[in-house]
DNA sequence: ATTAAGATTGGCT
DNA sequence: GCCAATCTTAATA
């Protein structure tokens, strides 16, 4: 089988987020294929997170976190950006996991052509939830995507290069104090508003640092 | 029917 | 650090 398998992703969001960090993102197209190591990431907890777009209930939008585990959530936002979630747990339970950054392995011109920016310049690549999408080709038509046995999959090795640590969630209003956003500590993660006092602390996340 | 906000980014001061 | 861009979605009337 081609990468992680439905039962990964069947399993509450919080506990999928860390274990995502450190695995390969692929996504093939006619164009070619791209790579990258996901270093960022955070969990949206369904119908206890205010923050999630779950919250409320099913819409037309969001149809796609209450289906099973393991497909695509990608929605647009700002009139111009796409951001893509890996949906976890069961049927009718809405976790979802945002996808914020990842480390370019290969790929990188096209990554480049699509971004319109030097593929050398690799931070500007996939660093930041919408500049991955651009890098990887993800838009609304990959709404639902199966990651298992569809064009956009994630690999089961897991390489981490820096400690995993947790703290507040990114851009969001509410609920902004919980510590869901996960990532590696190092280059590549996105830099924009780290843990400020009065927010909680990052903390290490043992599990997946051993 | 109308409206306000948005899980962002890039450019400018 | 501040702010405009740009338009869909969902809430409100």
């Amino acid at each position: 089988m081609k990468g992680l398998g439905r039962p990964f992703y069947a399993r509450d969001a919080l506990e999928v987020a860390p274990l995502l960090l450190g695995r390969t993102l692929v996504s093939e197209s006619e164009e070619g294929a791209v790579t990258g190591r996901i270093v960022e990431v955070e969990a949206y907890c369904g119908p206890v997170d205010p923050a999630s777009h779950a919250y409320r209930g099913p819409t037309k939008r969001n149809a796609v976190m209450f289906g099973p585990p393991g497909h695509l959530y990608v929605y647009f936002t700002y009139g111009m950006h796409y951001c893509a979630n890996v949906v976890c747990e069961s049927v009718g339970s809405p976790g979802a996991v945002l996808l914020r950054a990842v480390e370019p392995l290969s790929g990188l011109d096209l990554m480049g052509e699509r971004r319109e920016v030097d593929p050398a310049s690799l931070r500007l690549l996939a660093r930041g939830p919408a500049r991955l999408t651009q890098a990887f080709g993800i838009d609304r038509s990959l709404d639902g995507s199966d990651l298992v046995g569809g064009p956009v999959w994630i690999g089961g090795r897991q390489v981490l290069r820096g400690d995993v640590v947790a703290g507040p969630r990114i851009g969001i209003t509410k609920a902004a104090s919980e510590p869901w956003r996960f990532y590696e500590v190092g280059p590549w993660a996105s830099p924009r508003r780290l843990p400020v006092p009065g927010r909680p602390a990052a903390r290490i996340v043992d599990e997946v640092n051993h």
